[in-house]
DNA sequence: AGTAGCGGTGGAAGCGATTCCACAGGTGCG
DNA sequence: CGCACCTGTGGAATCGCTTCCACCGCTACT
């Protein structure tokens, strides 16, 4: 095959100048109609195909932003990613993207970033990062953003933890709960951020303005996943004295706490309270209780605020707080409260007959299971943040 | 600032050859060890940041992926991304990923990959592409792989939906259903494939097969997501003579007709069997009957592939063919089966006491329920694919 | 002793755009 | 008429690396 065609033979056989051929490329610069006709013709019949690396190393940028995550299937981060991404694409950036599981990966990939004409920005969602790597990704003045966690003096855009482990657990305490017993990965997250360190920080934070006392046997800490919160779960639940509630340090945990009760015959609501985190998809689809946190406009917060940073702008303050909001649904009521003498969360205007049914007649057919299929809008409180 | 160093410079610096440094950074050639330490001493002093650019036009290649994918945050999808990308990461390939939700995006980024020096090969996840977009990536000589996709001549790693379609509509003939619905998004995959369609094919061919008249009206099809498919399986339900099982395109399909069915107060699985497709990590958790297709497998699969392609190799054959087996859990039963004549589904054998208790004593207590958070490891039936 | 071969190295020739500078030719105005 | 300016254009310089070829000493055969 004959050598690919480059820009200096598409101009030859246009008869212009390499320059010409460059600016119709580029559609910005002045150039007449009817050469832009002519060279649009020969680049056509030529089969010309411009080299993106030779463009990208010419302007000395490669319109690139890289995102390093860690656990891209978790529901939580892939929905950061994905606004992030949206708001990348609209910019007319490429993204590329490092899903990290290690720590040597980790570190492997940052340092990478660390090249020139690499990436024109770095964003990191829910992983911390070193303070070596921050400094040489510094030094190199990369622009950095990091979503859901901290590092100080780095742009970032996070929620509060503690706060939102406060709201949690007192929503518990104000039902009445007492024994309430919280299910985490504080000591387990490998490459993940420490959040759920902050969100216990919270909880006994919370006992504590409470009056009630902080019972160590009632904190699990495991591996992040379901199927690992149901196995601390089920070791909660099955001590003497159980919990009456479980704040849960993610909705994914939280789920396996919903699957512990209903394996061994505990009524949620009515016997225990789970109260998750995050509010991701499934929490709507399993009735569950949370916290939410706006993931989708964290990535698009993030992102926003990375493309400032590479245009060279200057964005204030450095550290963005995202609001925290409580959702009641279905899985919290007071302890050992009568089936119907609550309702089971917020009602959706467009819902209120189905809904209220479930409820009530609905709710008396499976009484004292978790209703795990409710689907809610939930009251929204806005924390206190 | 000063002019940042080039390789040129740390050259001068060390007393060597461009050529020498060169081959000290890329670890490859003989350099002496004296000499490759001067370097190294040099590169740090001078404080030198290779250009990933640079690099990459002058030899030829980007060392990078394209991957492209509609409806990123989709479980399945997602899934499949992070096995394919566990496998570039290990070949020491970059991903760009491309996460597209409109056919018009699609169009515009699978255009620009066809562009010199984009990406050395290009991953097509669960979309279809368009004729012309598929000679234009050939015409250019990029190597593609698609999944989950149908596209003939194309290497690509599918899985038999028709025959998944077949299975899951087996399943409950088998157990003796006769009106069985189905819940799909055919005619609203959007940039998504159309393997809904397929499903539903299957569907009808194992209907015609058992000799049951196909009833169109027992046939809903819908935007995907939970939420739709439960709006959709509300109206079966509500007829005067509802399906007694239900075979979703999709488990997230499948969790709208579960949503649906607790909503109105119709037990599953005696009163509703529900099968899903693609054992998503909620389908085990929610005890979803289930059609398996090997997710993860399919995407480091591809990506083995595409990354033969790159190398020039020929793979055979273009289309590879993924089992598919069928999960039995807690969702299917026969028809009007009272809750004590049946197993919930299989059981773990490190579970079996409180499965058993589960399926036995606890279930009497939910009588009737979805039994939202059974978990089990599933009876796995290969499929005869 | 001559020569083949090899480890180690220098350096020029690409790779293929962008961009800046210079300049031609036309137009408008004093 | 002459000058200033503007549009459109050609082309050299530049981005910073990889790689190939040539070459230098040596060692190890024949």
């Amino acid at each position: 095959m004959a050598r690919s065609v480059n820009i200096g033979e598409v101009a030859r056989a246009a008869g212009v100048g390499t320059g010409t051929v460059s600016r119709v490329l580029n559609g910005s610069a002045s150039v007449s109609a009817t050469t832009r006709a002519r060279v649009l013709a020969v680049i056509t019949a030529l089969g010309y195909r411009p080299s993106h690396l030779a463009a990208s190393l010419s302007r000395g940028s490669p319109r690139t932003i890289a995102i390093v995550v860690p656990y891209l299937t978790r529901p939580s981060v892939v929905v950061r990613l994905a606004g992030a991404m949206t708001v990348f694409d609209a910019e007319g950036y490429d993204t590329v993207v490092f899903n990290v599981e290690t720590v040597e990966q980790r570190d492997r990939h940052l340092e990478s970033l660390t090249a020139r004409h690499r990436a024109d920005g770095v964003l990191i969602v829910s992983a911390p990062v070193p303070r070596t790597q921050l400094a040489a990704l510094g030094g190199a003045g990369i622009p950095l953003v990091m979503i859901d966690s901290e590092a100080p003096g780095v742009n970032r855009i996070v929620a509060d933890d503690a706060a939102g482990g406060r709201i949690a657990t007192s929503l518990l305490l104000d039902l009445g709960h007492r024994r309430i017993g919280f299910i985490g990965d504080v000591g387990h997250e490998g490459v993940g951020n420490r959040s759920a360190r902050n969100r216990l920080a919270g909880y006994r934070s919370a006992l504590d303005g409470a009056g009630v006392d902080y019972d160590r046997s009632l904190v699990r800490n495991g591996p992040h996943g379901a199927h690992s919160a149901e196995l601390l779960a089920e070791g909660l639940l099955r001590r003497p004295s159980p919990p009456s509630a479980v704040f849960a340090a993610s909705d994914t945990q939280a789920i396996g706490v919903l699957g512990a009760a209903d394996r061994l015959g505990v009524a949620v609501p009515d016997e225990l309270s789970v109260v998750g985190y995050d509010d991701i998809d499934a929490a709507a689809l399993l009735g569950l209780t949370t916290v939410r946190q706006p993931l989708e406009r964290s990535g698009t917060l993030g992102a926003d605020r990375l493309c400032a940073l590479v245009r060279g702008e200057v964005v204030r303050p450095v550290r963005q707080r995202l609001p925290l909001e409580v959702v009641t649904r279905a899985s919290t009521a007071r302890p050992h409260a009568r089936p119907h003498a609550r309702r089971a969360g917020a009602v959706l205007a467009t819902r209120t007959s189905s809904q209220e049914r479930r409820a009530r007649g609905g709710r008396a057919a499976i009484a004292g299971t978790v209703p795990a299929l409710a689907r809610s809008g939930g009251d929204s409180h806005l924390a206190p943040t």
